[in-house]
DNA sequence: GGGGAAACTGAAAATCTTTCGCATCTTGCT
DNA sequence: AGCAAGATGCGAAAGATTTTCAGTTTCCCC
């Protein structure tokens, strides 16, 4: 359960990252803010600041166990790591999120980079639009 | 020069409005955040405030003057737009930035929305890593 | 099963970037 | 020149995240 993959990332086995980490895996939504973890652990009357909340995710972050993504606007959201690497659609109206790999566009970033003599470390790639539901709500 | 281009845009000139598109179009960096721009003001012995600054670049970038970029980190930077869209390969250690275009990326992110019933509206790309130069420093 | 050093935690304060409120100037037009 | 709309600069405010710090907990060793 949990605690293993605590331990294992050289983490303290505490309360809080238990249920944040427990929050992240059974909580229906994949991408998370700091906040939302927050509230959920406020409705389940856990008593854990925000503090903890963010330098949880950081050091889950910094562990490998969650991934941190910046998309326009506001917070920032935290998913589990699925251990494969994916980039996102996302709504700007109802927020919706969808995932996607694109091996087409991986290539062609991995040629980029070395016709300008990069060595990648990693990359970003939001693409931001309307869902179907919202393209038709007028 | 500068006072058209404020005037085509629907706005008054103003010697910060003049100053600030100066700064951007000769100020050798393409990308600068507002910090940069001040700076820069400030040099230049300008009593111009950070605040105006900040709102100065968000009319451009309303008026399609400027693009506002948000990569990792702090800041976001500002550039003047171009005409034509971009990406960036950055590189995570110098700041180093390097633009390019890719149809096929291009094509295949309209594919990809189009296959979830997204229709786009924007998106950004970027790829972090190391320069050529930054590769050799150990 | 304790003892204790190291790690962790909550709450408040601090940071950092960006935006606001507002009294005071400027610009653009007659 | 005269005026109204629009801009500016300043300080305060906001929003997100981090740091500080004193009290608590975990977990390794005897
Ligand atoms: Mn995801
Ligand atoms: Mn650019
Ligand atoms: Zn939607
Ligand atoms: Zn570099």
């Amino acid at each position: 359960m949990e605690n293993q993959q605590i331990k294992q990332a050289g983490l303290k086995v505490t309360a809080p990252r238990v249920k944040i980490l427990g929050i992240l895996e059974h909580s229906g939504k994949r991408h998370l803010s700091a906040e939302d973890v927050y509230k959920e652990l406020l409705s389940q009357d856990e008593e854990i600041g925000l503090a903890t909340v963010y330098r949880v995710l950081t050091q889950f972050e910094g562990a490998g166990l969650v991934c941190r993504r910046h998309f326009e606007g506001g917070q920032s959201v935290f998913e589990l790591n699925s251990g494969s690497h994916h980039d996102h659609l996302v709504c700007i109206k109802c927020g919706k999120i969808v995932e996607f790999v694109d091996s087409l566009i991986e290539d062609r970033q991995i040629a980029i980079a070395a016709e300008h003599g990069f060595r990648i470390e990693d990359h970003s790639l939001v693409v931001y639009g309307l869902c179907a539901g919202c393209q038709n709500a007028r």
